[in-house]
DNA sequence: CCTACCGATCGGTAGG
DNA sequence: CCTACCGATCGGTAGG
């Protein structure tokens, strides 16, 4: 009812990993190129049922027999189209990161030109609430729960990704804090915001009262200052008192 | 160095559990009674093993052979303790709860008789801080991440003590609130300052700059209007937009 | 708490 | 994609 549907990434049958398979050229002969990045219709199934089953029961509670036997097909068949169910998760939240920097880059496109530093945060938390949200969305869950279960290079390109999809908050949130339109640092309010963004899984009711427009402009009200109100430098922290190494989410 | 050791909640050899064991009252003679939920030095040895190692790799991924060799016993040792691993991890998460309800109301007690809602507050934050990013406190983060692999009505007894906690701070945004010093609905701010605070697992750095004082005053900065500017009442969202059911963490 | 063990499950594979 | 299967692991138990 609410959901709009522009934002279920999952499903889109074209992807843009062009990897470069098949060298020979012989394509689209016989059976389908095992290992190619391909994206067949069962295995955009498989990647929604494990994207759903690892958000709701957990990547090591989830067995590949699930998963199979929910797209009706033998518990080993899987395994035809992704080498082990590790590389599974991997896809689900790569693919997913993927088009979660497409559907952010979309929503800012459809801002004014001149926009102002505040209607774009308002413009990327409304679309984040969105993306956490979407109950057909399951991998930011996934990505943020099942981090533990990717091996450690897997780790560093997902953490790639969300650095490229965070770069355009903290443009937007330095040039706020020069306007003195921030309660604390933006490294901070950065953390503190996305900590409440993503916490909103834990509680928020699709079938609730609060609409997702609302909940994103109590976010605004709380995170950024209303002008008018006095300016401020912040006392405490410098403006780099954070380790950026260890900043996942 | 930073992380003061009255908030180590794991270790507390005494627990205030006093289930009706041992009916017979012939107690003390011979081998400690299997299922009374009393605390021998082994016990509480494998409680914190498991609760660092359900923090670490997960419930799942831990297993029962894991924690008995850390321990230096056999790998059926672990059930002489306890009944399942999921009892295990319901033990831990259950005496974190009660140990965090004690430290919170000693914190409360150290403040002045008349303190304001945001001295409360302020108290409230910092003592959370401390609860969430103590590195030999582990449970948090466990009680956070596996409430999955609790069984539902452990579930339930967890979500009553979880209640209990945030009694208090449901108690002072709403005083808050009503001085107009808040930037959104109590119950918005609530959610979305627990939330913060949570994200701070994922990011904070023990060895870093930025201490847990400095990093509380932040938030307060963030959730809690300066008096002065002038207040006001939050146009969108009436004061219960919330559904009460879904109020995790 | 140890010894010795069972039953079940699960990721993954060979060969078609 | 199916058939048929293996090897390993794991939670848990009986009996002392």
């Amino acid at each position: 009812m609410k959901s709009s549907s522009r934002f279920s990434l999952q499903d889109s049958s074209e992807t843009l990993d062009v990897t470069p398979s098949d060298p020979a050229g012989k394509r689209g002969r016989g059976r389908p190129r095992k290992k190619a990045g391909e994206s067949s219709a069962r295995r955009n199934e498989l990647l929604q049922i494990a994207a759903r089953s690892f958000r709701l029961k957990g990547f090591d509670a989830t067995t590949t027999r699930d998963i199979a036997s929910e797209s009706g097909i033998q518990s080993g068949s899987p395994f035809y189209h992704f080498k082990t169910k590790n590389e599974l998760l991997f896809t689900v939240v790569k693919e997913g990161m993927e088009s979660a920097l497409q559907s952010q880059e979309l929503a800012l496109s459809h801002l004014p030109a001149q926009a102002s530093a505040q209607q774009t945060l308002s413009a990327l938390v409304l679309h984040h609430l969105h993306l956490l949200l979407d109950p057909g969305n399951d991998f930011v869950a996934v990505m943020l729960t099942e981090q533990r279960s990717l091996l450690a290079e897997q780790r560093r390109t997902i953490k790639r990704m969300l650095e490229r999809y965070q770069q355009i908050w903290r443009e937007v949130l330095d040039k706020l804090e020069q306007q003195g339109m921030l309660h604390a640092p933006a490294s901070v309010t950065r953390l503190a915001l996305f900590g409440s963004l993503h916490g909103c899984l834990g509680w928020y009711d699709n079938q609730g009262q609060l609409s997702l427009s609302e909940l994103a402009a109590h976010y605004m009200n709380i995170f950024v200052r209303r002008p008018g109100a006095a300016p401020r430098r912040h006392p405490i922290g410098a403006s780099a008192p954070l380790c950026p190494e260890n900043d996942n989410t």
